[in-house]
DNA sequence: TTGATTTTGCAAATGATTTGCATTTGAAAA
DNA sequence: TTTTCAAATGCAAATCATTTGCAAAATCAA
């Protein structure tokens, strides 16, 4: 069970920002502000679309929340950071986490080639899923 | 010195798309549309936005150009398959191509793993550059 | 060279995201 | 509790990267 996550220091405790929060909780894969907005509709509880963009920013920013784009779409997905990287598959455009990202085991070599600090990073794989390819 | 990419099977050779390509061949990281329309107006080479969009678009689907975004931009990039994952510094925006991406080591596992075929990945790795650690 | 077809340029449309502003709300202070 | 004020919201309007319609120009095979 994942842990329940706590609105940052310094940023008041609104009902929509909550609301958000535990939407992107909830969901299995990196969601649209559209989606969060229409998920909301169905639990009956009101917000501006703007409202939802200004608080994805300002969790984005804080770190709670990682933005990104997924080919061939032209809206922002946004999730927890343990939901940033995934497959997609290219026919169907299901997407799949994937959980314990092998790329955590290059940051070391990344460091050294490179010379980064690194701080985070984000993988999208493509490929045909297996009700795909028929 | 990387090959000189051909115009596909079926396509006109016009000289914005052969214009196109070669500012693509010469980008030492991912670049937007606009930068190819800047690139080329100061080679005196006139070209249409829309053009450049056509023909990325084109390009994308044919599988000569990558497309991707950058963090805190609005902006979609474009680069050849080579230079699709990179080191994003989030102070200075600065990028550094990985070449040999340890990502593709991988491909087998999440095969097995998640059950697809893996035909594509991206890599985007933010941290702080050496200039930026003061 | 001709003619069918593709491609281009331009201007207008699109649509996700952002922003201005008046109003509401949260929470610290009294 | 009530007061107080900055932070947050909703709505409408603006923004701006990208897409699209259409008439004119360019490619290329016959
Ligand atoms: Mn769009
Ligand atoms: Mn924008
Ligand atoms: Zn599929
Ligand atoms: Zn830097």
């Amino acid at each position: 069970m994942p842990e329940k996550l706590k609105i940052p220091e310094g940023y008041r405790q609104t009902k929509q920002r909550k609301a958000i929060l535990d939407v992107l909780e909830n969901a299995e894969i990196p969601i649209t502000a559209e989606d969060i907005y229409l998920k909301l509709k169905e639990k009956c509880i009101d917000i501006s679309l703007s409202t939802i963009y200004r608080n994805l920013e300002m969790l984005c920013k804080e770190g709670l929340v990682v933005k990104s784009y997924v080919m061939n779409e032209d809206k922002a997905r946004f999730a927890l950071p343990d939901k940033k990287n995934y497959l997609i598959c290219e026919k169907c455009g299901k997407i799949v986490i994937i959980d314990n990202c092998p790329f955590d085991k290059f940051k070391e070599e990344l460091k050294e080639v490179h010379g980064f600090d690194i701080t985070g990073h984000s993988v999208e794989v493509y490929g045909i899923c297996p009700d795909c390819r028929s």
